[in-house]
DNA sequence: ACAATAATTTAGATTAGTCTAAAATATAAT
DNA sequence: ATTATATTTTAGACTAATCTAAATTATTGT
């Protein structure tokens, strides 16, 4: 039986987590910015979660931290709460996607084991959230994900959407009218080298579309090998 | 829009509504019991909550404290969100109704107002819990219930099951049981004066049961009046 | 009516999570 | 290689919620 941890600690290590997908070690100034605290408050939790037993990060001073396996444990059951809520609450109780990540966010920290395996039950044991991310399994392995972004693509290229960041609502609602959901699939028409701008073809749309760094860096895809 | 409150400030506010049932006002001792919290504590707490703006307990020192509307109106927010969550936690997820109550104490804090309606009408708005508690309304009105216990009837009267209190799984077991469930109806067949003991005969069970005070006292009941 | 007992309140301390300001350390630039 | 800049850490302080121990106020029994 794991010691009850706060939201609070949750959360970091949550973060912790996303952010070390980019980058080996996770930084001060990452997490203070992601999480919206002072650097200083930051530090201060880095050490006490390194000195926890077991520790739950791996702490070098100016050079931030690594999740331990305890630590990512915790990551990831969090997660797979996270994902598996959002999916949920459009099934169930039917919030519109761009509505569930902030209620999650809440209910992650809270809800049973039981709470957990009975959604999952309800839901049929989905792999795959409904901002396409991959769901942890019951034992908190993360299924084989795609790790490119869009914004790597260039012209010629097919891919699939694969997922997209689910936490800004307007983002999203703005991502439904482009059709660019998971599953969309689209070709690279164009790039822009100097603002990198990417046109686009989307199945289905009439239109195509022209996409910034801001937004084709949020939009994770499948690339198509070359036929 | 509300101040948020913490989680805990709602378990005072939801604890002093329920013990407001019997007593005007509410001391710094039954609170302490309930809360199992130290009584210093809770003086400290009624005097923050007397001095917010707008004040949510009205407290004279030495006399305890009863809820302003304000108080009451939080109380009683959180306590449909606790009756709804136990409803929805048996009818969609499957929870048996010893299971509810520990998992509802801790989502009624975090749900927002629009989970809180979803549920709802998920649940097509029900005016009792599965514990035959009544729900308030979303104007936050209780509708009209029975405050009679079992604990008071005497032989020769006839009553119905109420509600029964949620928080304890064994005890809910056991009048699971004994066909002591919101609806059963009864007649008082024995009361016995030096323990207060009740003999009941439910109506479809077979035998009669003996009931001691502490159960008795945990019972409401609907008194029928004599034919 | 007054002492004994019980309940409540005050005082002072602790912990988790946060902050600002100052000090220390890295990184980058010339 | 040395200075300038940016980042991180330390130090000290605040708030919410709790505690224990001591002081105060009520209640009760004779």
């Amino acid at each position: 039986m794991r010691k009850r941890l706060s939201d609070t600690v949750e959360d970091y290590l949550k973060m912790i987590y996303k952010l070390s997908a980019d980058t080996e070690r996770v930084g001060t100034g990452q997490i203070a910015e992601a999480l919206e605290v002072s650097p200083a408050s930051v530090t201060d939790m880095f050490q006490r979660l390194a000195n926890e037993n077991p520790p739950l990060l791996d702490y070098i001073k100016h050079q931030g931290v690594k999740l331990t396996n305890e630590g990512r444990k915790i990551a990831l059951e969090i997660l797979r709460h996270h994902r598996l809520l959002e999916l949920f609450l459009h099934e169930v109780l039917g919030y519109s996607w761009d509505q569930v990540h902030a209620e999650a966010d809440r209910l992650e920290h809270v809800i049973s084991e039981k709470f957990e395996e009975r959604v999952a039950v309800v839901l049929g044991d989905p792999q795959r959230g409904l901002h396409g991310e991959p769901i942890p399994n019951r034992n908190l392995e993360m299924p084989d994900h795609p790790t490119s972004y869009l914004h790597d693509m260039r012209p010629e290229q097919r891919g699939v959407i694969h997922s997209v960041s689910d936490d800004d609502p307007g983002f999203l609602r703005f991502l439904k009218t482009q059709g660019l959901v998971p599953g969309a699939e689209f070709s690279v028409v164009d790039f822009s080298p100097y603002d990198n701008n990417l046109r686009l073809q989307v199945n289905g749309q009439d239109q195509e579309i022209v996409l910034g760094a801001s937004v084709t860096a949020q939009l994770k895809v499948e690339i198509k090998n070359a036929s």
